[in-house]
DNA sequence: CATGAATGAGCTTTCATTCAT
DNA sequence: GATGAATGAAAGCTCATTCAT
């Protein structure tokens, strides 16, 4: 259940044969881990190449450049969970706050916290030099979260659950936690010692919590 | 108007030393507007001159090195900004709900709105490139910017305005929408044709609205 | 017959290969005759391969950096020299005073007149600009020389041959000989068509001599 | 008594003029110091400048570029003392070891351990690149230097103490230990903790003594 | 197909030299 | 004359890409 979708290896083939095969696979696979971790500027095309096994010049001959390589490994990372979190929420049975409690959760133990997140990072700080590819990541990852996240909230209001509200932009409050998170674990975080306390998921709690219930005391509410 | 450098107030100069006061702040101003625009990396020191109408060594006569440029670049747009802001802070007489508010505009409208939103994003993008950046983020803006939220966030506390928080992760939220608001601006934003409707404005404030009131239903409260 | 790496012996291998095996001793075979032409600082990078028939990466990809060369030459030329005589010091069996002319006319042969002498000239120029390098050759060159001089020294005089001397200044005396041969071959001597008559070999044997025999009359001695 | 000729101080002239007839030899003294500190390459134009207390731009008003500025350091630093030797040796009354032990000392104390003894190790390090210069210092230096200490090795055979030699070689010999001692001063000595017990009087000394006496025992030798 | 030696454009930084003031 | 801001030619080093083997 990698990331990456191995091919499938028709067992009639040699294993020489098979290697062949799985060469692109691995050869994304080790891009993504050192583009994650490094950055995309940073990692030299040897590195990658000798982590998937291969040498420089194999590398080039299954992409044709680092920026195709690049490419390629995003859009072969963007096979959201989306679907599967679709398909949950059509048969949720709990509160809609429970369902967003439930859906951050998972988010944050099957993507945020994962290579993927990594990936999310990746995007955002290539965008700019990768015009192709940002388009290609709203439309496949932003859109369809954004819709999923939206459809909970007018569940919830619907249901009676959640005042009326700007749907769209409540659900840019909590995907911008979602994105502080993933920032987080790539760029600063690792780089101060500082906020070793900092607890995502404590966080994510914290940050529906405050949403939903707010900040100001009950009493004086009338009041203001 | 500049955010950088104001203008030499002195006007017994000669134009050369004119000329040599300015220089820094335009080369700032260059700096930022091709750092936010391509990123650190993939800017060219000779660019940065050659936008600042100087010549490649000029650049070096002012910042020993580009990194130390990168470093001018976010004391010069942010560390100052948030210098004021505490200044402001402690004569601040209205509610602390205000204060927030009062805050997030203004960082919308003399930091998230300019180009200098564009400098966090780009130390997100080359945190793990430039580690000594990436600290020195940390303790000139990150550090105080935090402080002086939950600062805010006490003092609502104590003066019972405020329920009994996470104030640390509370922060978060309130730097979660900034930050977002930021690299969507710098990075998926300028590549995408869609969410044109999408207004920074209505977010901040819908954000900060959200976290204060509440989603619920002030009915089914304490139910739950 | 080039003093840097022997050709390859290994007939099996590819033309490709065998450059391959060859190029560190053609680069240091170039940056020695270019470091004694033109002097270290003097001599860029890119000539050294030029020279050595490859490209500037070329260099790079058998020498890490360019003070890396430099001791590499130091290395290539003079310290395996010295671990030879080494060998034959311990074997020796004739008189130390033909220990001695054994040795300087060895070195003289081998390295004095040889490019590889300008390398004590060299190191002699650059040291105070280059403290590592000095460091260096005087770990692998002098402390190594100095103490093969002084056991020869100490030889002749635990077999009665020599008289007890200061042994360290006295190794200084002929090191000093030696030292003045390298830098006037390749300082002073290059410039000036004087001292046309000056014979390396023959100053070399006359300063042994009076070392070993003295400048006064038999006659008076013991009378000053 | 400075090394440096200052200009003779008309004094009809405003403090400013003089000043401004000192700065050539200002500017030179300031140049020997650095070159033989660190060398003419790692030496920077604005330094000199700066020690000599003008701007850059007054340095090339009088000098036309930096190689211009060794010349005219070189050239004006050589005025040897060779002369008040000459003058001493012919009044002379002792033996020749003797005057040979007093040039040598002499001739330490007042140029080999001062700064015109950098200039030789200058001279010798940029010969090559300076053809000019090293032609200057052998007919100004090394061949009257050379042929004062002939003429006390010639007195010496005259009167009978020294045996029959090849006066040349034997100069050279001595010059080598005088050679010797200025590189290591200016070059190696001060980069190594090494040899820290290295007098350069006892080593004239024992070096002196050595070409006197021999290393020999006396005993076997008529036997060698 | 796979390799890895070789390439060379490209980047940051230095510093002698110029010239407007 | 004096100044010092500005220049731009180098130089060391990296790394994506090529291609002979």
């Amino acid at each position: 259940m990698s990331i990456v979708s191995p091919p499938p290896a028709h067992d009639a083939h040699s294993k020489r044969e098979r290697r062949k095969e799985a060469r692109p696979g691995e050869l994304l696979q080790a891009a993504l881990e050192l583009f994650v971790e490094k950055g995309y500027a940073a990692t030299r095309a040897e590195e990658v190449a000798t982590r998937a096994g291969v040498s420089k010049g194999t590398l080039f001959l299954y992409f044709s450049s680092k920026e195709d390589l690049f490419k390629a490994v995003i859009q072969s990372n963007l096979s959201t969970h989306l679907m599967a979190w679709n398909q949950e929420f059509e048969g949720f049975e709990g509160s809609s706050a429970d369902m967003l409690a439930y859906g951050l959760t998972s988010w944050w133990t099957q993507i945020g916290s994962t290579l993927a997140g990594g990936i999310t990072k990746l995007v955002m700080s290539e965008a700019r030099n990768f015009p192709e590819i940002a388009g290609f990541y709203e439309r496949e990852v932003v859109k369809p979260g954004q819709h999923l996240i939206e459809r909970i909230l007018q569940r919830g209001i619907e249901q009676g659950e959640f005042r009326a509200m700007d749907v769209h932009h409540v659900c840019m409050s909590l995907v911008s936690a979602m994105m502080f998170l993933m920032m987080w674990k790539h760029s600063l975080g690792p780089c101060s010692a500082t906020n070793p306390s900092f607890d995502p998921e404590t966080f994510l709690r914290t940050h529906l919590n405050t949403l939903l219930y707010g900040l100001l005391q009950p009493a004086p509410r009338g009041t203001t």
